[in-house]
DNA sequence: CTTGTTCATACGCATAAATGCATTTTGAGG
DNA sequence: CCTCAAAATGCATTTATGCGTATGAACAAG
């Protein structure tokens, strides 16, 4: 019925992005490469969680990472998730109107 | 810096699409609408458990209802998803693609 | 070799999510 | 009213996620 192999990729995939932190790390390398170092301090979390999120990302095959001496640069891997960001952010505030209208009517 | 709020309903929104099961329901719904007498039979979960994911999905606004005497007809709210599932299904597969040759070049 | 910096990881904990089983609710039809 | 079928819910259990603290590894510079 389903090719459960992919699904279950996919579905990782999806997760690796599906998180609010994630979700902000990402938005933050939309101009392009960036340190942990340049990372972390505009997160509020702990060094270590961001650490842990960049790797978890890279291992999903979101990002991409390089080293520069004890540095380490990361870069989103596919432009398409961009795409994919865009995509979400419409939908959603389709969304966030759709519900407006409702809570109008209601009353 | 982002919109933590907007960051926040993007994360659940993408959480509610980013799970197997969950998954594997919506590319069931790709022919269009069905009941959940439908979508049960086709997944090896339990009937409460399936009923859980489209109750999931309907409030993250992924999912619109209808109710028919007993029955309840699921279908996608918005087509764009569909557009979201391609883009992960191109993007994982190209993933994939990458990583065979990185296979093929160390030995 | 020592020190300081940057990033990754092990450990432990707390919370959230997914699941199956049993039960309830809701509606159709005798 | 009774019964049957579909879907939702309560409950208990397991599994997965996210997090902070502390520690470790890698590297540069003195």
């Amino acid at each position: 019925m389903f090719d459960e192999n992919l699904i279950q990729i996919e579905s990782d995939f999806l997760k690796a992005i599906a998180q609010s932190t994630r979700l902000k790390i990402l938005y933050y390398l939309k101009d392009g490469e960036r340190c942990a170092c340049e990372i972390i301090p505009n997160m509020k979390e702990d060094q270590s969680n961001i650490s842990r999120h960049l790797t978890h990302m890279r291992d999903a095959g979101i990002l991409e990472s390089r080293k520069e001496g004890v540095s380490v640069y990361y870069k989103i891997n596919d432009k398409r998730v961009f795409t994919l960001l865009s995509l979400v952010d419409e939908m959603v505030k389709a969304e966030i109107k759709k519900k407006a209208k409702v809570v109008k009517v209601i009353p």
